[in-house]
DNA sequence: CTGAAAGCGCTAACAA
DNA sequence: TTGTTAGCGCTTTCAG
């Protein structure tokens, strides 16, 4: 763990002139000095402590996204297109997960600014909140304050830069492509009530029945939580409600995940009994068929020990190294080979 | 941006008063200037700066995770109990997508202890080189010397404290339930030859072929890389080698999400005509039964556009707010309602 | 129990 | 072109 000092003293140079060239600085340095500074450096295998440096530039190098669920497809993949941007221009990534939930959301903004990251990015839909909304409105204003920027990249209600989907006018063109399709009867799994991306996507909905002449009933509407489960629940409230629908539209991939499976359970067929559509297009949503049988690995729990693992050492302790069981879960695309 | 030194002159007491009661310190401090400095604090909305914290007590209470890829549903799964479990402790956790690749993953590694995090937590295989083997253990060394610690959730060369999967075991599980079905041409769609967690998972179904008397035929293993394509493609290629295998087990669900996509195209039935095999269990393995119609969101360019934006900003530059485009991707799930 | 002073590792004036 | 000095915001001896 060598410092600027140690390079500075193997270099025979000044820690002022070590740190020219090891931080990338433009000034000038005789290329000389320059090259033993970095020989010197390369010898002590110098790595620049961030936190100092970033203690006087004010600039960490870092950026603090806030998802709902790093877990659920739609905001991994938009984890990575961050995470590869940011690393292209040499910052870092915190990654959070609030399950829409407006304290842990606060909470988790409150950490980042205190690790002073040069930017926020929001990734999932605003909050219906207004105390939410204020107290973020005023985090991101000290933000701001000190040069740094928060963006959305969903719909919100506070103010700044984003870049969005166009979640309405894509479930306006959904909507269309049912009604062209003949559908009349289209049920609605929404997102959850508290979060803004629903409203737009039901309002593009809405909308696109409005220009067809087809008046919206709300009770053709659940609402889901973006989960597979919640779309499951939700497929079954509206199946029950309106045995006559002949589509489904869910407010994302996942819950339309659930809604295929709640249909295949009642032995509904799918397009030929009811269509269903989802909103996303996330990586799986093209390539599953049948229900795998597989082996059973606890990712879950294998990243919560992880992390206990790492701070039990961290503690002081000596936890043990473990194994955890697998097991097989058998599905549907097993059986006996065919007889011959 | 309040400082400790702001906190201390409206509580009227000494930064070290003040910092003794801010900082969670066991140290004695009488009843009434606590509570004094802990108004203070309040008003002035105090959050200590965790970068200077840091540099002093040498903890910064980050973890960081190196994941292959955050957006493959095994690691996002981990990444996210790994945050919950950080975070349960006050810690934030930086997360890295290495593609499996040796260079990006060094870089990486030396990224993270440049930010000094506490502890690197490796949820991937390792990869087979042994200069890439030899400098990794070198860097782990560095940080362990500092009171860091270096965990392995997935079969490394490198030394050190882990939480596996039983990746043998669970394999040797799965080929034995495919030959308890009466299989014996099993076509296998391994993973990678240079990650580590291929040759485990590989050795566990020799095991099983070997312990029922069936000998391995290396011609029935096709590696992959762990992705839809990869699958798809080993698929493709086992048939086309063996076209009476009975069974396919690919050695990740993403993989055999690939192989079931290969065998639909050639309306091989699963399992009727062939039974597919995966591992992992990834959440989607059990709920989807029909590709899905459904709206594209462009999810990786939302991330690599906000990143941009953000850095746009902090480059002193006003990039502009944008909205892109989505569109409704037709699949299997829609089509007219039924005919009554 | 409280305060003064030093210092974590680095960069940025300011001089030379 | 190089060096000296100060200081980022915090915690921690060391005195009192």
């Amino acid at each position: 763990v060598a410092s600027v000092y140690d390079v500075a003293k193997l270099a025979e140079v000044s820690a002022a002139t070590a740190s020219r060239v090891l931080s990338g600085s433009t000034y000038p340095v005789r290329e000389a000095t320059r090259q033993r500074v970095l020989r010197a450096a390369a010898e002590l295998d110098f790595q620049p402590n961030r936190l100092a440096r970033a203690l006087v530039t004010a600039r960490t190098n870092t950026l603090g996204a806030i998802v709902h669920d790093i877990a659920d497809p739609y905001f991994a993949e938009i984890a990575r297109g961050l995470e590869d941007a940011a690393r292209a221009d040499g910052y870092q990534v915190f990654v959070c997960s609030s399950d829409r939930d407006a304290e842990r959301e606060l909470a988790y903004v409150r950490s980042l600014l205190a690790y002073r990251v040069d930017a926020l990015v929001l990734t999932g839909g605003g909050i219906e909140d207004r105390a939410y909304r204020a107290e973020l409105e005023r985090l991101l204003g000290g933000l701001r304050e000190r040069g740094g920027q928060a963006v959305m990249l969903a719909p919100q209600r506070v103010r700044g830069p984003s870049v969005l989907p166009d979640n309405q006018g894509g479930a306006a063109l959904m909507t269309r492509h049912l009604l062209a399709l003949g559908h009349r009867r289209i049920g609605l799994v929404g997102g959850p009530r508290h979060i803004r991306t629903s409203a737009v996507r039901l309002a593009g909905h809405r909308a696109a029945l409005a220009e067809a002449g087809v008046d919206f009933d709300a009770s053709l509407l659940a609402p889901g939580d973006f989960t597979v489960a919640g779309g499951a629940h939700a497929a079954a409230e509206l199946l029950a409600r309106h045995p006559d629908v002949t589509a489904l539209f869910a407010a994302n991939d996942v819950m339309a995940f659930g809604v295929l499976g709640e249909l295949r359970e009642r032995s509904i067929a799918v397009p030929a009994d009811v269509s269903v559509a989802g909103f996303d297009d996330v990586a799986m949503a093209a390539h599953v068929s049948v229900p795998l049988t597989t082996v059973r690995v606890p990712m879950y729990r294998l990243g919560w020990e992880g992390a206990k693992l790492a701070l039990g050492y961290l503690a002081g302790r000596r936890p043990r190294s473990r194994v955890l069981a697998t097991e097989v879960v058998e599905r549907a695309s097993t059986g006996p080979p065919r007889p011959r």
